[in-house]
This record gives structure tokens, sequence and C-alpha cells, in this order.
DNA sequence: CATATTTATCGGTAAATACCGATAAACCGG
DNA sequence: CCGGTTTATCGGTATTTACCGATAAATATG
């Protein structure tokens, strides 16, 4: 990851200070989203509402440790939850974290349209 | 990348077909946009609706080599497009794709809700 | 208490990613 | 046609990721 200059520039990144600091932690959002079993594992969630660990496993064509560690990657990203109950876990969707990335996305699009529009009048000056 | 088990198992994933083959396709753009760099560049389109590359690397503290490759990973996903105009490459967005994964978040939060409604409701029972 | 179930984490390996410098290809201006 | 721009691609290295098997911790059950 890093994203730092060799010669140990500030992580500023530019001039246009557009992003707060939010941009390396909506990169991690969004690359946490960024594979198919975790896109997976999200719907499943999504359309059940909850689910325990194993259940996961048994959807999945990968073996149980490498699901935890995707379920990891996930809660990591703040994306999901998870709860014990029992000797099992529970997980369940942080809509609130999948909402932003909703949003963000929604603002590029946005956005563009905007730029383009404008660019298009200027055209015709 | 790959996800596949290494028994050779079809790459089918589940019985719950809710995703058609789109999965890995969609992993791919969020995969892409999943790094801070990328994200600045997505930005950048979106507020000035098109930049030559030249631009977009004095706008990152990344040589121009780097840039260059952030660029194409963001085009191999289909998130930009780019057109070259003298010696130089001009890029802009491609809003479809970007809508597509506006709308597949959108998705996943409003099953969740769904689901989230639907699941209090049977407790009750 | 011994055993089974469930899950997280550790160790290791193969592949992918991020970054840089160097170079090549395309173009423009004289 | 020659030197200067601009960009893409190649080669190389360091880091990260994805995956597995093995193991440990926690809990249930007999």
């Amino acid at each position: 990851m890093s994203f730092e200059t060799t010669t140990g520039n500030p992580v500023n990144l530019a001039a246009s200070d557009q992003s707060p600091s939010s941009d390396c932690e909506m990169a991690v959002v969004l690359r946490a989203l960024g594979h198919p079993a975790r896109l997976q594992i999200m719907r499943a969630l999504a359309s059940k509402g909850r689910c325990f660990c194993g259940e996961i496993v048994d959807m999945l064509p990968l073996v149980q440790s490498t699901v935890s560690q995707h379920l990891k990657v996930l809660k990591d990203a703040n994306l999901i939850e998870g709860t014990i109950d029992g000797p099992r876990s529970c997980y369940r969707l942080n809509t609130e974290k999948l909402n932003d990335a909703s949003v963000l996305l929604g603002q590029l699009t946005v956005t563009s349209e905007a730029a383009s529009v404008c660019s298009t009048n200027h055209d015709l000056t």
C-alpha cells in the first residue's frame, strides 16, 4: 500500500485538498469489496441479514481458514460486524460504511455529469 | 486473483446464483477503485471532465510511469477512456461503469434493509 | 472431565501489485 | 530531418495478497 514517494514527501498527495483524509480509508473499503468471494459474502449478508461463519464457508469453494481471512478483511474495513454466539460467530453488514462507499461513487458520477455539461458549454463559446 | 479451489472445482462459487457472472468483473472494477492514487485520478476526471496524462502526473507524488500504470488499471476496468490527442493522451470517465458500481453497492444496502425488516418480523412470530 | 464443534490465527508459498528507472514510439517545431 | 515532448511499456525489486494446512482457544455435549 504505502502510497508515499520514496523521497519522503508528505502524504498530502496534491494541492487540491478535495478529500480530507478519507481517501486512504475509502480505498481500503473499496479494495475490501474488490474480490469475488468477498462480494459473495456481502451479498449473502445483505439477503439473509446475518450468517454464521460456517454457513458462509459452506457457500464458498474455499477452506474455512481462507473464508475467515476474507471475513477479517471485511471487518477491518468496517463493512461487516461480527458477534460471538456460543462457539460460533455471527456476521452482519455495517450498512453505514456500505452507504459511504455508495455515496462516494454516486458523487463521482454526478460531479462528472456536471463537469461534462460545463465543458460542453465551453466548447460553444 | 484466481478464486478457484485447488481441487479443481467449478468457479460456480455456490448454489445461490445471485450474480450471473459479473461478480469477477465487478470485483475488478472495485479493486481498481481501491487505491488512493486512483481515487484521486477519478476525482480529478470527475471534476475537470478530462485530463491529459501529464496533468495527472503533476497532481500526484508519483513518477510518470507509475501514473501511467494506474491509468492502465482504470482503463482495463473500463472506468475511464483514453483518446490520443497529438503526442498526448486525454482521459475521461466512463460514467456507465461507475454507475454500475454505484448501483451494486446501493443494492446491497437496500437488500440489507429489507432483510433486516424481514428478520425483525420473524422474531415477533 | 473427555470429546466434538466452531472459529481465529500462525506459518509457508505462489502470485499479484506498486513502485521506480530506462527505453521506445509517436508526434511537433524548427 | 533533428532535438524536445509526451506517453506507454519493459525490467527489476519489495511488499502485499490469496490460499492452504495445522493448531489453538472457546464452547458445548455426553
